[in-house]
DNA sequence: GCCGAGAATGCAAGCGCTTGCATTGCGTCA
DNA sequence: TGACGCAATGCAAGCGCTTGCATTCTCGGC
């Protein structure tokens, strides 16, 4: 495609192909030059700044002129060059969000339901999802921060040190998301205690004493550590315990969660529920007592964390405490266009936990 | 933060404090100007051609020269300002990618392959996730092209020809995925032809003579339409019969593979297998077969498409066709690469497809 | 009929980076 | 020792858009 035989009627620009517009064509004989302002404007006998107020601010210019404007934009197929505006405007309404490779859906379900929030006030969401190897090097960030983001949405608390001063230092809006009241920045997530607390009363008040846990890996993950430490405490507040036999760690999966209930099985434990941290664990555990011909619930109760789509469809359908990863993802985008639009975000709250009582949950039956 | 009290000791541009910066700094007194190619330069002494040279061809530059300059750079936290590049370099490293807002895990699983494909080149992703009623909205394209990305992924091959006419006008190159051998451009995808005679092929082997479909909404969903043809086809082929009683269309998900699947069975059908379009509706029916007291195989065989990472884990562990969608995401991510290098792209080919066989499929038993 | 106030538009200076070309400073060779 | 070539750097012209300020035009009021 020569590029100066393919442009399309588009008269050219004025004088008629001055010096440098045909230095350029001769640069780039390959890729057509895209329609710029200037074009635009040639065409309609404004100057450019006419056409770009006519664009961003039409109230401003004559109605006739406007029309004239516009319609020669549309002819050509104008289509803005977003990097010149950045440039000029110093903003791109462009939002980076750092979230570690998704894993199961609740990272995706986050990500969508913040670009939808975003995409409705203009914003667009430049996605970096860095494998676990990447997801603390500071490089990443650095990346995103090139390409000129008004703001950015990070995955957790934990972050390098020099993360929170790369930001600072460019004056960046961020939140942290699935974290709540951190002193590194503002947090948007739910009370960890809360949903323990959920978990284990609905336990206890089914007469379970002895419980088992299958939880993340939290020597790297804040998330799972976090989830841990509630629920450890919710225990000894309900006076119920944790048996230490049926306490296991593993990534978070179904494979793991099958593998993981095979192992406490094994180990004969005195359990008669077990708390699995997210529901892929929980499927991989429910599949495992299955295999084993353990009914649930009337020989092991399980419960687990997230209400995922497929809970309700597990077998037996899953008890969980439904997380709010949706309006996680709106909060986050509410609180960074409320601080782009310069208003003093409203301090986040602790999102709304709910426990979805299904059937693979019940009383402890005598044995 | 007073801008100019907070600069850190970067001595100010040679002539200190020319009046251009001066007014900019009464402009945006509140937010800290990030540090520019030209601090770089004078805290080192040299031009900001030289800096620019020791950031992306150093060996161009003397070694002394280039670590005055990069140390210079590491103290002032320099960070590169994407929008200029761009405008000057007339790329931007950006990949936009349109895909429908995603419903189950196969788009967020396309899209990360992707992501982590082009990170690896130094590229990222922009993502619109629109939902159903934008999906087809040019003006989500344009949008994304706004942002300068260097190439575009869409999902499908059915698009409003604005699209492809402004993708041409702009010489951005891009690839449809899901789609194959498409007049309209590049397709990455499978034979859909291919993947219902696996499926198929398995059913009639089993002695199937007589099978149910529940599928997606063809009407507005090109790929439903191309999975439903397929296996229109191979049923012919291979002789058996699509029981019309047992045919029904909802859309993708798991309460509505519920519904259908209990739909189906009130009507009392004569079949002995039921093929789903995807694994959501097949876990779905699954959850119906159970509640109704239907064994599974040996009342009703189940297959699908897809092979989620849920599939081992339902009841019975799910047989169903393996789509090979990480390979799309990265097989299109190649080839946009490809194209931007300048390579001439290998044509794509249909990416492989494997039945994965589990239980939930076996022979037909003597009623 | 003239003047001043707006309204509408043009002008041009950036925004921060890249890069072709000019310039400088060497070492080298005759 | 002088001319020449090359390597290392500086210079400055853009990239396409926005926007403060200057300019022009149009009226209404006197």
């Amino acid at each position: 495609m020569a590029r100066s035989s393919h442009r399309p009627q588009a008269p050219s620009p004025a004088a008629g192909q001055d010096e440098s517009r045909l230095s350029r064509a001769r640069a780039d004989a390959l890729a057509p030059r895209p329609v710029s302002l200037a074009d635009v404007a040639a065409l309609s006998g404004v100057s450019t700044g006419t056409v770009s107020r006519v664009l961003s601010r039409p109230d401003m210019i004559s109605a006739v002129t406007r029309e004239k404007v516009l319609a020669a934009a549309e002819r050509l197929g104008y289509v803005a060059n977003g990097a010149a505006r950045a440039l000029a405007l110093r903003r791109s309404r462009t939002i980076g969000a750092l979230v570690p490779r998704f894993g199961g859906s609740s990272f995706p379900t986050l990500v969508q339901s913040m670009e939808t929030a975003l995409a409705a006030e203009g914003y667009t969401l430049l996605l970096s999802a860095p494998d676990h190897a990447r997801a603390q090097d500071p490089a990443v960030l650095r990346a995103v921060l090139e390409r000129g983001v008004d703001a950015v949405a990070l995955l957790g608390a934990e972050q390098p040190a020099p993360v929170f001063s790369m930001l600072q230092q460019h004056g960046i809006p961020f939140v942290l998301l699935w974290a709540m009241s951190c002193p590194q920045g503002p947090g948007i997530g739910f009370d960890e205690h809360q949903a323990a607390a959920l978990v284990v009363d609905h336990l206890a008040d089914q007469g379970h004493q002895c419980v088992g846990f299958i939880g993340g890996q939290t020597r790297d993950n804040e998330r799972a550590r976090r989830r841990f430490n509630g629920l450890v405490q919710s225990l000894a507040r309900r006076g119920l315990t944790l048996c230490e036999q049926a306490h296991l760690e593993t990534a978070y999966g179904f494979a793991t969660g099958y593998e993981a209930m095979h192992t406490v099985l094994e180990r004969q434990t005195p359990i008669t529920a077990m708390v699995c941290g997210n529901d892929y664990l929980a499927a991989g555990a429910l599949s495992a007592l299955d295999a084993a011909g353990v009914e649930v619930p009337s020989q092991m109760s399980m419960i687990s964390f997230n209400d995922n789509d497929f809970a309700p469809y597990l077998h037996p359908p899953l008890t969980t405490l439904r997380l709010p990863i949706r309006e996680m993802g709106e909060a986050a985008a509410r609180y960074l266009l409320d601080s782009l639009a310069g208003q003093q975000p409203a301090q986040p709250r602790p999102l709304p936990l709910t426990l979805v009582v299904r059937r693979s949950t019940g009383p402890v039956t005598a044995a």
